[in-house]
DNA sequence: ATGTTTTAAGATAGCGTTACCATTATGGCT
DNA sequence: AGCCATAATGGTAACGCTATCTTAAAACAT
């Protein structure tokens, strides 16, 4: 009746008005928003050009009073990189809240009882779970949900979408060819002689940033080199004892590009240790842009993965998933990065051979 | 009239249930909640009984509906050292989704423009602030907010209670005792060479935790070293430099403590590189109990402060003031931290001197 | 064509709380 | 004692949404 009755000023538009924009019940405007079967697609569709024309979202807190179950989606972490977490849980708490849905963190050390803990989260009356590396890819665990019908979306994970089981659910970007983009980039910058600190071996992405870096050199035509390659944990630690192997060589790098920012950083602290100038002496490049790589001096080249989004996009893909009475085949998200390119990296001081 | 007309199976009790255990009507109980005015205290506490035996928790929910205007909370955060954020977070998220508060996460370099930030923070109307170290002392952020007439609560400060304005809140732990039990725990087992790696000292906590040791050693009549003093900043690379220099000593100390996990962790790569064992050649603690202490090994000794129960009891106290209608005076809180024995302390090899 | 099932849409009643107004005790003054 | 201001309570209507039931329309079978 009244144009507006509200008790509070706000002026969100609520469900009924959007009925009323598309000229149907509020119920229907409900199904709509819920994914419901039994809607005309004609009447769908008007319901959506109301919502968006509206700028409509659903008031969560009236949702889940009026008894959509709350819903509870857990997420399973191990250690990963320093930095990683932060940005995670930032992205999860910020949609969680938007979306009004429960989240359930719990920690669990990896290799050791993963899937007991996963169990115990089962047990607990979850309705989802999120995994972010690297527990995206422990294959007890994921079996373990498949197994109990509980979703599940592992995010960074460096499968290909084509290669994971159909009932997956997954956010991530093309690690391969960011790596590859890092590489050509140094390139460009005229470096030849190029070292790479590989990530953890347990984590496909680690292998996909190898090979995109594999494939750059190649598509160049710069001869790979065995002994530039230097293994890494993705550890601080591991960057340390990575960059002191390659700045040993007898004929070292001109620039390092390390799988994440950590052991970039590492790699810096080394050269600074060794009277090296960064970047003028040596190039850096990291992968990632966690608040590290602006944190430390210089500011760290480094690949943009969107971290905080995409924890973002799984917790949304988990709501949906969970809040559709009709199943829809689970979907996989890859999400842009980008090259940040800060100061960590230059031309090389002395031309290198061949150019 | 009926027990229970509920559309769900849950049986969470409401207001009501309450307020008929109470005999009282339901809108009595919701004063008794919210701290209103004009509750006779015997009717106060009949009612606050029913809730403790009932176990009565508002659904947050049906609140925010009824028009308990959604609150906001801001947290403004710098780059804290790592792993420190991630905690945070983690007990903000809690806490918030328990509340019903709605978080606004927002980033800003420290030097730079903290203040504009906390202006812009403002501007977009937030109902209180929240401020994690090193902001939390931020001199301008806090006196803009005071103007501003914005709630704030700082969380680990070193600033002692009694010292802080009378409008401040807080959340904090006894940094002075924590370090002074860590180093009486160092010498019970024999050490009396002991280093000691300074915090950031633009944060009062350092100066704190420096305190503690003094105070130990003093106590215990170990005369003081300044050249066991390494200054640092609670990075990890401050901690390599600052272990570098205390183990180059003619006469090193047999044990280090360091203001922070990161730092520590440093220190222990250093005494690896330099062959040293940790513990049995050099005892290592650090101090926070981040997932880094558990991440590298040997596991750090370390001083658990309980920084997602201090975001939680951040988040709560600022819900609480902007929540109820009569001011009451502003609340500090410190939590307890305990000592965290791990594997990276022993007694020293040989006997030190005069021992 | 007619009846019967299926599908699409609407009506209505809460969900648990607070806002707002009405009502009833309480105490302080003449 | 009587009256009024005020403090302490209670009643009721939202808040924005979904469950559930009902009705209307469409699809199907006979």
């Amino acid at each position: 009746m009244s144009i507006r009755t509200s008790r509070r000023g706000s002026s969100a538009p609520t469900i009924s008005d959007v009925a009323r924009a598309a000229g149907v019940s509020l119920m229907t405007v409900s199904r709509v928003i819920n994914n419901e079967a039994n809607v005309r697609p004609a009447t769908r569709e008007k319901v959506e050009a109301a919502i968006a024309q509206l700028n409509y979202a659903p008031n969560p807190a009236a949702r889940s009073l009026a008894g959509a179950a709350q819903i509870r989606i857990g997420m399973l972490y191990s250690n990963p990189s320093q930095g990683f977490l932060s940005e995670f849980l930032l992205g999860t708490l910020d949609q969680a809240s938007r979306l009004d849905v429960q989240m359930v963190v719990e920690k669990c050390e990896i290799g050791d009882h993963e899937v007991e803990v996963a169990r115990h989260l089962i047990a607990g009356g979850i309705d989802g779970v999120i995994l972010p590396p690297p527990l995206c890819e422990a294959e007890a665990v994921l079996a373990l949900l498949r197994e109990a019908g509980v979703p599940a979306v592992v995010v960074a994970t460096g499968v290909a979408p084509q290669e994971m089981p159909e009932s997956a659910m997954a956010v991530q970007i093309d690690d391969r060819a960011a790596a590859e983009e890092m590489t050509r980039h140094v390139m460009t910058l005229g470096h030849r002689r190029i070292g790479f600190i590989c990530g953890n071996p347990n984590l496909t992405a680690s292998a996909r940033r190898y090979e995109g870096f594999r494939a750059a050199l190649e598509a160049v035509g710069v001869p790979f080199d065995e002994e530039l390659v230097a293994p890494g944990l993705y550890t601080y630690r591991s960057g340390l004892d990575a960059a002191e192997r390659l700045l040993d060589l007898a004929e070292p790098p001109t620039a390092i590009l390390a799988s994440n920012d950590d052991m970039a950083a590492a790699t810096v602290a080394v050269a600074h240790r060794r009277g090296l100038d960064v970047p003028s002496d040596l190039t850096v490049c990291g992968f990632d842009d966690t608040t590290l790589s602006t944190t430390i001096w210089p500011e760290l080249t480094t690949i943009h993965q969107p971290i905080a989004d995409m924890a973002r996009a799984a917790v949304e893909m988990m709501a949906t998933v969970i809040r559709q009475k009709n199943a829809e085949p689970p979907a996989h998200r890859m999400l842009d990065y980008s090259l940040i390119r800060r100061q960590s990296d230059a031309a090389p001081r002395r031309r290198p051979r061949g150019f």
